[in-house]
Parts: structure tokens; sequence; C-alpha cells
DNA sequence: CAGGCAGGTGTACGCCGTACACCTCATGGA
DNA sequence: TCCATGAGGTGTACGGCGTACACCTGCCTG
């Protein structure tokens, strides 16, 4: 009865509901306009009650990246490890595509939440299942770093632009004339630019297929990875005899 | 004369003058507490007067980054791609290494500076040069990512809680207990973190070597980079016949 | 000597995160 | 049945941020 009560009048607040609700406003709004203020607003709340549930914003983004985690797809078994890599990092891929805010806060995260640790830990498992030594698993997973997330740093990539603000539609004719400046100043940037992008003559080459430029980096790197393990190769040894 | 009175009062703030000091303030208290009131108060000057030399602070920090692009070396001339690339890469990573802010900078930019985009020329510049052709450049230069910079995402790394706070030490009792539950919960990354690190005990591997593990992994990225350039290998017509 | 303009100032606004004291109301023990 | 308790929501306030806008000042040029 009383729950009744309850559920007609506003429903209680706990830190699952504004941990979803927090991520369902960023994947919305995105990451900068996200505020404690406009959060508890979208919850019908006062900014102060979000403080009973979330110890402070940090936490909250703490929050948010496990849920976002927590949409990884587990490891898929009995495969080897090279497709099992494979494929974790393309599952957590598609996750951090549907949350695009989720990157930002991640690079920001000053210590791992549990979340965090049990995610690696299972990814440093398939090595260890592969046949991995310690050593080589610990230089492998330096070198995959953050794409072990699905992403790769990709600096000024055009979609980064699409936070808030619209591009400013620019006249044709201004678009020529820069793009005649940049081939003055910058031709080598310009010809990798445009090169897959023969469709549209837009000047950072959001033509090309981002999700094919991921895979290929991520395949050259467990290539070069399996290649170390067959021959099985020890970074440490390596160092010590370099001196 | 004139100039001598003014030398003697508070030299004339200019933009290059504005963006040293922000550099400076950075390299020394970190990019979190840099504000334009922080800056303008090192400057001994009202916060507004800064707005006459940086549009904001956006730019402010672009124009930093252009600083900091500044002190990276030139290409060396003469030599092989492989070892031109590395070189370069070595020498950003000591500039970033300098000015531990400036990753975070370079990761926030939404477009990209003169500065940056000359440094990409000349970047892509080195693999025309070694006979790479436009397109496996393009995808070399996305597999390459934020590596150009000298710099890998490393996810909770031990240096980046330095920002600021110090990690308020912790009774060994406390920390042994730590470890305990560290080890039930994420055993295998309780091995990969203490792997290179036996000296001392503490539960992030702060102990490993950072630049090693960054020349593993570009190693490991430049051969299998060559591999590819000395086959003829087009990732564009791999695509093509796979899809 | 006059005028203009580059550059420094003062004030104010709206945002942010959050400390702290307070209120309210369901709940469980007597 | 009642009342103490404590979890959870509220209101107010503070200090910090970026920056718009009007203003002042003093050097440089004509």
């Amino acid at each position: 009865m009383t729950q009744q009560i309850a559920a007609e009048r506003r429903a209680r607040l706990n830190r699952a509901r504004v941990l979803r609700a927090a991520v369902a406003l960023a994947d919305e709004v995105g990451i900068g306009p996200l505020s404690m203020r406009r959060l508890a607003q979208e919850l019908d709340v006062v900014p102060m009650a979000l403080y009973k549930h979330v110890a402070n914003k940090e936490e909250l983004l703490d929050g948010m990246v496990d849920v976002v985690i927590g949409e990884i797809d587990p490891p898929v078994a009995g495969a080897d490890w090279k497709s099992m890599v494979r494929l974790r990092v393309l599952s957590a891929r598609r996750v951090l595509q549907r949350h695009q805010w989720a990157r930002r806060v991640l690079e920001t995260r000053t210590n791992p939440t549990p979340a965090v640790l049990g995610y690696m830990d299972s990814f440093i498992g398939m090595f260890f299942a592969g046949g991995f030594s310690v050593d080589l698993t610990h230089h492998v997973m330096h070198a995959i770093g953050s794409r072990m997330w699905g992403f790769t740093q990709e600096l000024f990539d055009s979609t980064a632009i699409s936070e808030g603000d619209t591009p400013a539609a620019v006249a044709p004719e201004v678009q020529a004339a820069m793009f005649q400046e940049m081939s003055a100043s910058y031709p080598n940037v310009i010809q990798v630019a445009t090169s897959a992008s023969h469709d549209d003559g837009s000047v950072v080459g959001s033509g090309c297929d981002d999700q094919f430029e991921f895979e290929f980096a991520l395949d050259l790197l467990l290539d070069g990875i399996e290649r170390l393990h067959q021959r099985d190769y020890s970074p440490t040894a390596a160092r010590l005899e370099r001196g």
C-alpha cells in the first residue's frame, strides 16, 4: 500500500537510478553540459540530493564508467587467445561508441574502480590462458594500452567537434580557399586526408572508415604480438642483454 | 628613455609572454589549477587583461600547445624512414615529458592549430620520403595515433595521481591488507603489475620502466609497419577484396 | 598639440561543485 | 499505539570559474 503511494509520487532516488540517469543524460547532451545541477534537474530533485548517493562528482563519473563497462560482453569461451582478445576489444568498442563521452571520462579517472580492475583482470587472463608468460603479458598490455577499451586516441577526429555547437556551415568558395591554403601549407596532410575520401571534398578526412582503421591497427598489433609469442620472446631478457 | 621607464615598470604584456607564462605555470602547478585568474595574477595583471591577447581560454590552451610543439626537434636528415620516425617520436616524448599537462591538453583540442598541422605534415613527409604510398601512409598514421606525440594513453599510471594532492601515506599493515584483497579479487592484475617491480612492493606497478615500455610498443608497431611496406601491402586493396 | 587606438581596469553575471544546517517522514522497537 | 531514529530530500550560501561590457590611460601618429 505504502509502496503504491510511493510509486504514485516521485520514485525514490538511489545510487543506481542516479548513475543510470547520468549515463542517459551524458549520452544525450554530452559530458560537458553534464553538471550535478543539470542531472538533479533531470531527476526532478534539488542538486544537493544527489550527494546522498554519490560522494562527489568524481565518484559520479566513476560510477558512470562502471555502468558502461558492465555493458561489455564477457570473453567468449573456447577460442584461441587472439580471437578472444579481438572480439572482446571490438565489443568494448561498440559499447564505447554508444557512449561517446565514456572515452574522455575513462581517460580522466585517476584510480581504477573495481569494474575497471575486473575488466583488466579478465583481459590479462586471456593472455595467460593463451600461454603467455607474465612478463610478456605485462609488456603486451602496455603496448595495447587504451586499445583494450576499443578506442584509439584519435586526435582531431571529425566526430570530436559534435559536442554542442554545430560547425557553422561556410560558403563553398570559402571552403575552396581554405583548401587551397591548406594545400600550400600542409601538402602531405592534405594528400593523406583526402586519400580515402574521394567522394566528399571535406578537408578533414571524414570520409575514412574509422572501424576499418581501428581493426587495421589492432590486427597490426595482434600480429606483432603473436610473432613475439611464437618465438618465445622475452622483452625483459632482451632488455637485459641490450643493457 | 621611455623604454627605460617602461622597463622599470612592469613589462608590457604580449601574446608570447602570456603563453610562456601559461606554460611555465602549468609546468609548475599542473593544468587543473591553471585558470585565467591565476595566470593573470602570476603576470601581475587583472584577469581581463589577458583577453586582449588571447580570445578565450581555449585559444590560450591552443597557444600553449603550439609553444610545446615548437620544442620538438626537427626530423634528422639523411636517415632511413624508420629511424627518422623513431627519433622524432622519442624527441616528442621528451618534450611531452617536460610538460606533463600537454598530453591532456593535446587530447582535448577540437581543431588542430597550424603548429599541430605542421608537425603532422612533416611527420607524414617522413613516410613519403621512405617510399610509402599515400594510402599506406594514411593507415599507418591511424595506427600510430597519439604515439606520434610520444605518449600512450596510460590509463591509471602512477604519475597521474601526482596532480595536486599527495597520495596520503597509509600504514604498512593497511597496505598489506589491500594487497591481500586485490590478490583475491584481481589475481591476474596483481601478477602482471608486480612482475617488473620486484624491488618495491607497491600495488600499482610503479617499478616498471615507462620508457622501455614505450619503446617496446613503438618498435612493435614500426616493425609491423616495415613488414607491410616491404611486401608492398595495400590496406585498401586488402579491404576491397575482403569486403 | 589633437585624436585615436592598443592595452590595462572594474564591475558584474551566470555558471559550477559542494559545505552545512535543516526538515520530513517511513520504520522498527517498546 | 507511539515515539525515537536515521535515511533521504531541501534551502541557503560560499568561493571559484570564464568572460561580457563599459571604462580609463597613455603612447604614437598626423
